[in-house]
RNA sequence: GCCGGGAUAGCUCAGUGGUAGAGCACCUGAUUGUGGAUCAGGUGGCACGGGUUCAAUUCCCGUUCCCGGUACCA
């Protein structure tokens, strides 16, 4: 029995290490620059909120999935399950002053899910999530804004062209459509009406007859569990799988022919007069229809949501949906009496991350990780050397000083150097300081003129290829043409 | 949540009712202030708790975690 605690992560949780998190950033940084572009401002909240706050009106089962525990005044609190919610409570306390309407903003954290965790799926108990809402306003010119920033984000990831089609795409729907269809076949309880868009968000996911069969009396799935139906009769049934398997080579094509297969009614009318005008807003937008398609089939289960839907795909990433989101007009009145319209969308950072690697894909990243290391000679003081990195700091130039064991040892340090990558050794030692001049290593040029050496001796012979020696003030414009030489060459 | 499978070195994996191995990684060395490759050597482990047994890493039960499926997902 061992007295030491082992070290390890919460079922659920994971450690971002140094490579993934300078992926991240980079993906923030270049979604960030979009969303600031179209006009939306940073906001952040606390990870924790009062329970109340986070719990919703129905479903004990939302309730289940939030992590709760007890501050130090014993009150319940709960770490917050999506950026959306405190949204809709900061518009709440805030508005009218000092947040007036609309209000765009954007929200980049951590979000908590008491769910059974799926790593390799992308699927965590804690997880990032890049927001962007519109709070104050019924314009389906928002709707339609928030997929061309959708797609304006990924644009700038520069992802490489698939085989056939983007790397990216958006499914666009209206869940007043399903509903309107729902309606006109006399099914109008909001109970039954979600239970038929869970089912129908499975889409993409099971067979359609899997799909008819869950729609009807339901069906028993392979582990030999029964997956309870929605119970609907087959006419019905089959008009509905008619209506979601609705296509057409635009968006607007795909509106067009849904019309004809929606009885005539307010509703009706109202879903199709939406559908059409983002068609509208996303052709002035300059959305390209391969990037945001119209699928009726798109349900997003979820009950909050109230109009249009989105939902982000990575081609070939395999990790499901990388965004989400939509209309959600109602989520206010849980603090307001007043209704507070509200549209947004919510990139799944993690997600992002694991589609990106499954794909491939090289950002370039890295460039926040210096790429010198001064070291710490044989017979002179460390502070020597300390002293030439603040130098090229103070210049601008990143650099790491060599604080490992063996100080000293310049074949120790120079191997880490090379371990890491980096690209400059600097070194003054006994001899440089009796000239007054500091020696400057090229590590790449070192390491590739060095290579097809296979004899130990003369390896370590022509150990001072690729260094250049030069007065000490000369020092930070000979690393610079150095690390420059080098970025033109990537 | 439910069904099934798994857990052996830092990583990927072999293996056994009599306390275990490989590859990679890591460390040391191959004379002085020079990286890589190579060569020589070395560190390091049977998830946790209980049971059966002369003896358990191996068989059984439980726990935790991981994987696959399924359900759910504001």
């Amino acid at each position: 029995m061992s007295r030491l605690v082992r070290p390890q992560t919460l079922r659920g949780f994971r450690d971002v290490l140094p490579a993934e998190m300078s992926l991240q950033n980079e993906l923030v940084r270049r979604i960030r620059a979009v969303y600031e572009h179209y006009g939306y401002v940073p906001l952040d909240t606390p990870v924790m909120e009062l329970l109340p706050t986070l719990v919703g009106s129905g479903g004990d089962e939302a309730d289940a999935q939030i992590f709760q525990l007890l501050n130090p005044e014993q009150q319940t609190v709960g770490l917050r399950f999506d950026l959306t919610v405190p949204f809709a409570r900061i518009i709440a306390q805030y508005t009218p002053d000092p947040i007036k309407l609309p209000f765009r903003r954007y929200h980049l954290g951590p979000v908590f899910r008491a769910d059974d965790p799926q790593p390799e799926q992308g699927r965590f108990r804690q997880f990032t999530q890049v927001d962007i809402d519109v709070a104050g306003t019924e314009s389906i010119a928002a709707d339609a804004e928030i997929v061309a920033v959708m797609v304006d984000a990924f644009a700038a990831l520069e992802l490489p062209r698939g085989d056939d089609g983007p790397p990216f795409y958006l499914r666009v729907n209206n869940r007043k459509l399903v509903d309107a269809f729902l309606a006109g076949v006399g099914i109008v309880d909001p109970e039954r009406c979600a239970h038929v868009l869970r089912v129908l968000d499975k889409s993409d996911r099971i067979t359609d007859r899997q799909l008819a069969e869950e729609l009807r009396e339901g069906r028993y799935d392979r582990s030999g569990d029964f997956i309870p139906g929605v119970g609907l009769t087959g006419g019905v049934v089959d008009a509905l799988l008619d209506f979601v398997a609705v296509t057409g080579a635009t968006r607007a094509e795909v509106v067009a022919a849904l019309a004809g297969h929606l009885a005539p009614s307010e509703l009706s009318e109202a879903a199709l007069a939406e559908a059409t005008e983002l068609t509208a807003h996303l052709e002035a937008l300059g959305v390209a229809e391969e990037s945001a398609r119209f699928d009726p089939s798109l349900a997003r289960g979820l009950a909050y949501y109230t109009g249009t839907v989105y939902e982000g795909t990575l081609a070939g990433g395999g990790v499901g949906s990388v965004v989400g989101g939509g209309r959600y007009d109602g989520l206010v009145s849980r603090f307001l009496d007043e209704a507070v319209p509200m549209v947004g969308a919510s990139i799944g950072l993690d997600r992002l991350v694991t589609g990106l690697r499954n794909l491939d894909v090289d950002l370039g990243t890295g460039a926040d990780r210096v790429q010198v290391l001064v070291l710490v000679m044989p017979g002179v003081d460390a502070a020597v050397s300390s002293g030439i990195a603040a130098k090229l700091r103070a210049e601008g130039i990143g650099a790491e000083l060599y604080v490992g064991k063996d100080q000293g040892k310049v074949g120790r340090q120079l191997s880490y150097a090379n371990s890491l990558g980096y690209r400059a050794a600097v070194m003054v030692g006994r001899k440089e300081l009796e000239a007054d001049q500091v020696t400057v290593k090229d590590l790449r040029a070192g390491s590739e003129q060095r290579a097809d050496i296979a004899d130990r001796e003369t390896y370590r012979k022509a150990g001072q290829t690729g260094q250049i020696s030069c007065a000490r003030e000369q020092l930070p414009a000979a690393v610079r043409g150095l690390l420059d030489d080098g970025d033109a060459g990537r």
